[in-house]
DNA sequence: TTCGCAACGAAATAATATAACATTACCTTA
DNA sequence: TAAGGTAATGTTATATTATTTCGTTGCGAA
């Protein structure tokens, strides 16, 4: 403490800065990548639902994704969609969002985390932090009472930097 | 470090050795008090609804409070509940379980905060912990990102204790 | 009293998720 | 390559959770 913070930029709350196209590209050849090096199948179908998770960083309904599916695709029902989140959640290539019911693709897949998200409000992106000490604090109490963890769910709901710049001028 | 921890226990998880019958009443005097005080109109039904959700540490769903509710009460429809349990956590008498969509009393609602919970997957008992640490690093990082919270979600999924020396003897 | 508003009732429907079973595709190995 | 097993997908139906909309009631202030 004491030295001047230096702010952390995230880059889902860059608006619209970043070239998202080589976000989904790296999403995907990691996925790619990470499948084949467990032996795992990634096949178009998930591929695809992985593509469409990744439109942007603001998460993604089920049924939003089940829709633009079904454009390309003829017709799809509920359960294609959620059985290719679900594996695509197995290889933590995707987290769920509890509090909106949607899922966001994770950006760095290969390690191990349950996910911390900051997710604004008004624009609706959400940021992966895995703040080590959030961790640390959770488990350390865990402990301290016996709970055996298994997950956990970090979300934190406000207005990022962008959207309270938005805000204040009316 | 190098102390022994002190095992903090945790009323939810000590199977049914408590008087649970206090835990409502408490929960039920509490919210008259906090409402008088603020001017805010605890209803039959909501005082209906607030039991309801306190019948046990376990977070109950709408449709079950509903149902319950319909048992006494005639019929009641959805928005009937959906309301009560929305009055309840305007003002923090519950909160409102993410992962599971689900709804648990709160045990001290004159504290403004936003909850941090542990729950056994087993017996379903969720566990208020609220520590200084976990919500002062996830603040920490935020404040860093630049980021305004407005709302924290911190749901940790595991096995109480209890549950862990059940399944350990089969 | 009557006006205004918060609370509640009621009906319909939206949004999210899963169950159950049939079919297809792919891999193994005999 | 043909047979058989298993993972993946298709299909239909239904379960679960949540909201919209509008009408009615009840209560307090002017």
């Amino acid at each position: 403490m004491g030295g001047k913070a230096r702010r952390t930029s995230l880059l889902p709350f860059d608006g619209k800065r970043h070239d998202h196209e080589l976000c989904i590209e790296k999403a995907l050849s990691e996925a790619e990548r990470l499948c084949a090096q467990r032996g795992a199948r990634l096949t178009e179908l998930r591929k695809r639902v992985l593509a469409l998770v990744w439109t942007s960083h603001s998460p993604v309904g089920a049924y939003d994704v089940l829709a633009r599916l079904s454009e390309g695709h003829g017709r799809a029902a509920p359960p294609t969609v959620y059985r290719a989140l679900e594996f695509l959640l197995e290889h933590g290539l995707v987290h769920r969002i509890e509090s909106l019911n949607a899922f966001v693709g994770c950006p760095h897949p290969s390690a191990n985390h349950s996910g911390q998200f900051l997710i604004c409000r008004d624009c609706g992106a959400a940021a992966e932090m895995d703040v080590r000490a959030v961790d640390k604090a959770i488990s350390a109490q865990a402990a301290a009472c016996g709970f055996a963890v298994e997950g956990k769910t970090v979300e934190v709901r406000g207005l990022c930097p962008a959207c309270q710049s938005a805000a204040a001028k009316p």
